[in-house]
Order: structure tokens, then C-alpha cells, then sequence
DNA sequence: GCAATTCAGACCAACTTAGTCTGCTTTGAA
DNA sequence: TTCAAAGCAGACTAAGTTGGTCTGAATTGC
């Protein structure tokens, strides 16, 4: 189980524009040139990011991206559910799934267990945000360098 | 993200076998009609299972599946170790993919969120028995039926 | 007006999932 | 000794998801 890429090359590139100063416009080229990703592909999630209200677009010569806000105001969780759905599918809750009939899960002994999981996900997500993450990153790369 | 079907279906059966008395032997057959699965998807995930330790199997007439220990020794997390290979995927984790060249994650300030996803999720289901779950879900199910 | 940029969406190959299917082997009991 | 009931092994497959690509717009600043 793990997220997607569109996560883990979403959120490299948010961190990379969290490090910038505020405001700063940021281009798909500048980010792709210094991050190695494929040009089409951070376009489309720059879109998602766009339609989650996460980044604003300014279009024509010298356009680019800018964060809606501060770093510090931008969470972990909101980033994923951006450009995951979800952070957990919880798959048997009735709520999520409309129309479909559960047969084995939603009543049973281990939907608990996945609702239970959401909720440590979705609080350690919501902990930490851009600025979290961009703040630490020295220190952090230091350990796994040393390790 | 979620767990698949293989780790969902595989805990109901393991749910079903540790509330049955100890040493029980269970069969494909009577697990499937009780839980309305597929035969044939039921056996592979026994036989995946066995490799692991977690059942025994008895073959010929009279033949079946038993727990290899006690419901309460045996955890979540080897359970989804099992049948998912992993309780969380960290990707860019060098060591788990050797000879691949990791361009963004591995020193990159995302990697220490995943590490520390997995961290969470190890300590949650190592500390989930089979025995927890049999014994907290008639109460579960009332808290369920009744919201 | 032109070059740089985002925007929209169709398209696609490869992989994964959630199984199915066929037939074999082992075993206990009649 | 036979036979039916079980597990065992593994090839196969349809449908869905992932991780992109590609084409061609529309917008904007210089």
C-alpha cells in the first residue's frame, strides 16, 4: 500500500515552491528542469492542485503557479486528498459507497480496524504542513546522510 | 490507498477461525458459504497464509485449515505482511529496492513522512491480535447498528 | 504579433487486481 | 482397496488503475 505519484511528485514540487519566498511564481519548466519529472504529467497535477484551491495560475508570458497561502497554512492532508481522494479508503463504509450493497465488511470485526487507521492517518496529516516539512528538511537530510 | 481485497477477505477468515474454539479445523468450503466468497480466491489466500505460518493445513478427508498459534499472538501486522507484502510501501526506501536509482524521494523532504506513516502503522497493527478483534466486535457491532 | 505560458482533454501502454479454471496429490473412512 | 473429500499448484484472464504522452487550443506580456 502506498500513494501514488502524483502524491509524491505533488507534494516535492509544493515543498520546492515553499522554500521560494512567498508569491513566488513558479513555471511546470523551472520545476521540472530542477526536479528531473516529465513536463506534461506536473501540468496535470498542477491542475488538480489548481481545482483544490491549493495553488493559482496565472496564465500567458511570465505566468506560472503561486501558493494560496502561507506554507504554514497549507496541511499535509489537504495536499493528499487533493491528488489522492483520500488519505484511507476506509472501502466498506456505507457513506462512501453509495448503491453498493456490503456483504462482508461494513458490520463485520474488521472495518474497526480501517476506520481506526483513517483516523491516525488523517491526524498525523493534518499536523504537518509545508512549512513542517521545508523547515526540517536540512536537519533531515543530515540524519539520513550520517545513517 | 487502501488494503486489497487479499488482506480484507483473509482477516474476515482469520476473524471467522479465532472465534471458533482453539484448534478448530476449518474448511474452504464452510468459510465461503458462511462469508459468501469466491472458492477458488479463498484457497489461494489460505495457501498464502500457510506459507507464512499464520495457518496449518491438513489435506485428504476430514482435512482443512488450523491457526498456528493462539488468536492473541497473532498480530495485524504479520497478517498484512502476509498478504500485502508490506503495512506501507516508503517507495524510495534504498534498501527495499536495491538497484534502482531514486532521482527525487530518498533524500528529498517527503521521504520522512512516509517513514514516519509506516512507523504508525507498524506500532498500531502490531499491537491488534486476532483476540482483540474477536473480542471487541459484538460491542462494535451494537456501536455500529445503533449510529 | 509573437513567444511563453497555462488549460483541456483524448489517448495509451504497462501493470495490478481480483479473480477463474484445470487438474493433480493426499488422506480418511467405508 | 477404492473413492470421495479435501488441499495444492499454477496457468490464465478480464477489468480497472497508473503513469504517463500528445495535440492543440486560450491567454497574456513585451
Amino acid at each position: 500500500m502506498r500513494y501514488t505519484t502524483k502524491t509524491e511528485y505533488g507534494l516535492v514540487c509544493l515543498l520546492y515552491m515553499a522554500k521560494k519566498m512567498p508569491d513566488y511564481v513558479v513555471t511546470i519548466k523551472e520545476i521540472v528542469q530542477t526536479e528531473n519529472f516529465s513536463e506534461s504529467y506536473i501540468e496535470k497535477i498542477f491542475q488538480t492542485l489548481r481545482g483544490a484551491n491549493i495553488v493559482t495560475s496565472h496564465k500567458g508570458k511570465n505566468g506560472g503557479y503561486a501558493l494560496t497561502r502561507q506554507p504554514s497554512e497549507i496541511t499535509l492532508k489537504v495536499v493528499i486528498e487533493a491528488l489522492e481522494g483520500h488519505t484511507f479508503d476506509v472501502y466498506c463504509e456505507p457513506e462512501t459507497r453509495e448503491g453498493i450493497v456490503c456483504n462482508h465488511f461494513c458490520m463485520c470485526g474488521v472495518r474497526p480496524i480501517w476506520t481506526r487507521t483513517k483516523q491516525m492517518l488523517d491526524q498525523l496529516y493534518d499536523s504537518i504542513t509545508l512549512a513542517t516539512l521545508a523547515g526540517s528538511e536540512s536537519e533531515v537530510r543530515q540524519k539520513v546522510l550520517v545513517a
